[in-house]
DNA sequence: GTGGTCTAGACCACG
DNA sequence: GTGGTCTAGACCACG
């Protein structure tokens, strides 16, 4: 499990590895029963403070995600695969909510935000695969 | 000019507020030389404190949109259209490219994106006008 | 809302303060749309590190019992009363069904138990209502 | 000697480990004189590292309830069954005052808690002999 | 080795 | 003024 954190985002870094190991899951990367990285190990690739990544750790282990084993580390719940799933695609449609409500706002409409989505997504990632698909 | 503030959005309400103005002057719903209200009366109309009225003022007047009229109040300025008609522009894209970050993270593709913001654009406000619209 | 605080309990101090809020509101002691004491004055009442009580606030908020009021500080929800009703036994709840677990393990019969109980009830703090009471 | 752990109770493996082997004996389980099971046996009947039953046994071995036979293993004390029959009481003495404890915090009063008691015990295990009891 | 709690204190955004 | 995030680092229990 490979993560990656922006130290200048706007959205904490707590949250950012919350994400993270959420679409890591919901890929498929870490499976039930895995552990994760171990705070001290993914605090030091991070190059974040192990408090830090160990807020992370807390805030899934109470949504049922991950589990701690005493003297193991945190391992991936049975139901995580699912909760996952279902929690991604609950973080992608928060922020697509908030730019159509901006755009609604700003008088923009559908075919307006088409638009927009196709001219962006290409300068997104260096390569993202079906970037320039279809449509 | 009318605003609306939502107190339990996670956008700041400054923000909401600089954004709001910065759409109805785009929009012409405002001219250049008209006054805006003070921050006294849009305080007590969005039910929020005077300071945070003013701060978005103050980001407005340093945008060049808004300008100070002495003992009058806040007006907005001759280059405030066309200033706004590309800040408008730039906050609609800034969001969209949030929400294209978001899913490229999760995995998505662009098809993927595109149906979403198909999915949510109905369930938006009440009335968008072109809501239901095309594709 | 008065709060207290055992420094030498295995029950960390950031979940005691979660407790007592939740028993504070389940008793009426603070009523919905109320303000919390702030982190900072909080800290310095129960002598404790301004980020324990901030963890404690965290807890209740994603539980639903406060809400931040952006400037203002931390105000109890219109659902907080119901939920810590529920929350308060269920706490309770967990305690007795740790002690019966305990008691059934070691051979103790239910009759034994409810002598255990009116053993140590009295014994407990120095005056609790209606500890001597009936039975 | 037949004990269980449960990994996902919030008491300490280690603890759970010392408490049945405290209650065997005091139940007559297993007499002055005999051995109990290795480390590594235990360790491998209860799914548990071996370092929590060699912890446990440590501490059962302080207690002057084990001692170890060289080359044999851990045999129980001539005066272990005195002192687990008072050690017994003492758990569940804890537990039941750790109970209390959280029932005052909550405002609730000796009815209220002999009423929790009555019931949740019937819920614990399937087969608890007098489970159902008089009252 | 593992995670969990706590302190101390900085810095920031928001209002 | 308010809470939110983060760092640095200590100490502890558990295994």
């Amino acid at each position: 499990m490979r993560l990656r954190v922006l130290a200048d985002s706007t959205i904490p870094i707590y949250e950012q590895i919350v994400s993270q190991v959420v679409f890591a899951i919901a890929a498929g990367d870490v499976s039930s029963g895995e552990l994760v990285p171990s705070v001290r190990d993914l605090s030091q690739q991070l190059l974040v403070n192990p408090n830090t990544v160990a807020r992370a750790f807390q805030e899934l282990e109470r949504a049922g995600i991950l589990e701690s084993r005493r003297g193991l580390g945190m391992a991936v719940t049975a139901e995580a695969p699912k909760l996952c799933a279902g929690r991604r695609k609950e973080i992608v449609r928060g922020h697509v909510r908030d730019a159509l409500r901006a755009a609604a706002a700003a008088g923009l409409s559908a075919p307006d935000v088409h638009e927009l989505v196709d001219d962006e997504w290409p300068r997104l990632a260096p390569r993202n695969g079906r970037a320039e698909s279809s449509r």
